[in-house]
DNA sequence: CGTCAGCTTGAAGCGGGTCAAGTAATGTGG
DNA sequence: CCACATTACTTGACCCGCTTCAAGCTGACG
């Protein structure tokens, strides 16, 4: 199952994600010490990139496509407990079982470091350990926002809220406008939506069914998704629509 | 609103919570740097301590007492997305407006820094970053777990999820025993628990109702709780009952 | 003794879950 | 090249768990 590729390497100092990636504030000297301990690593659509309570020998970062953190209860009820997009960073240095599974939801490639050498250098390099700190605190308050998703937002309001934030971080990926009409591919499959906004894959389908009837936004296929107006899709999401970019 | 009271100062050294506070891996000169830019502070039960999106000059620890992370829609439904128990950090450094609401639910005293000092500390003292990294990644897990519950469980599972949670710290702070019959006291009203659990008051009068009549709990008053059996609880949260401690 | 915040309990309604059937696109083997 | 299976999704009908609305209880405090 775990049969990964093996990737093409390029040099980080062309790496299309490094100044958002745990690495970005690295100097040159840095930067070639990561060259030389990093290897990527390919995933395809579908395949786990680790199951939760394995160990883990390895810290990496999302370079192209999208994977999953989940959780499971015995009885199989399952929860998303973050979306790595690019420069997303994955495992925790000081663990060695991973806590999630980690799914790639589209092929993904991953830039990889052996957990000790890269703990090795972290403790020497304050930069990366800030960066990891700054990234951490990003992901508190994302997983915090999502809270608000899960806890008091009603269905319709948690369809909107996924698509808002899929559609901006792929904005702020691409380096797109962010004003007039956005599209954007849904990275996820109506189940893991589900899991990701805590509804079961009917209610998903029949959301974004209302959501279409309502025109807040329109479809080319199942996944390809047009946003006529970002502030519509934000005031359905219930938040404020002033247009503030937490990503 | 905001009339903290002064607190009496006490010597780091003396701290009861030092060993699991921000200022944990600090050794007695770096613990002497701090003692000169600490003071404390006082909030009484109900107290804000700052409203989300207000300049936030501080940060601190909380030392006794317990208070509520929260995040509110603008119809009013709110979220709470963390729970302030003792040695939890509160702010956080490079950012100078806070995110959420912070309220003391029972009265409070906190450790503050000043954050240009506290933040030039931490710059120069990587005990600090590291300890403030590890805590936020323990912050992190906890609101992933949360995650959880919010998304997959039933109101009894939330309901037992907290009390488990709650009575989990509070051993874990006052070093009892694990085994055997755990009493403590409950630090929120029924309406703050909702707002943690993403239910209604009823809810969770009626939830905690039902776990009493089925002797999951027994009660003395309304706040004060027995857990007969510790496993039992934890069955009925919908964790494995194999007693691993998170916190 | 009255008041009020915090809590409990009841009755009714609804949002989202469950179960079930059907469609569309894609692959697969004969 | 077609019959068939499979995966991903949609839609409908019914049901249940939680919310909503409402009334009453309890204990602390003036």
């Amino acid at each position: 199952m775990n049969a990964a590729v093996a990737a093409p390497t390029q040099k980080c100092t062309e790496c299309p994600i490094r100044h958002r990636a745990v690495c970005a504030h690295c100097n040159p000297l840095e930067l070639q010490e990561l060259d030389e301990i990093k290897y990527y690593r390919s995933f395809e659509a579908g395949q786990t990139v680790i199951w939760a309570g394995d160990k883990m020998g390895f810290v990496g970062t999302v370079i192209t496509g999208v994977a999953t953190l989940t959780q499971t209860m015995e009885d199989g009820r399952t929860q998303m407990v973050g979306l790595l997009l690019p420069s997303d960073f994955v495992g925790r240095p000081g663990r060695d079982t991973a806590a999630y599974n980690v799914i790639a939801t589209t092929d993904i490639v991953m830039c990889c470091f052996r957990k000790k050498p890269f703990e090795d250098l972290m403790a020497r390099t304050p930069h990366i350990a800030h960066r990891l700190l700054e990234m951490t605190l990003d992901e508190l308050d994302a997983a915090r926002e999502w809270m608000l998703v899960l806890g008091r937002k009603t269905a319709r309001e948690k369809i909107a809220s996924l698509l808002s934030i899929v559609a901006r971080r792929d904005a702020s990926i691409a380096k797109k406008a962010t004003v007039g009409p956005l599209v954007f591919d849904l990275p996820l499959t109506r189940e893991a939506m589900a899991d990701y906004l805590g509804l079961t894959l009917e209610t998903v389908s029949r959301q974004i069914s209302a959501l279409k009837k309502d025109g807040v936004i329109e479809m080319q296929g199942k996944r390809h998704i047009t946003v006529p107006d970002m502030g519509r899709l934000m005031e359905e999401a219930g938040d404020d629509a002033d247009g503030g970019f937490l990503v």
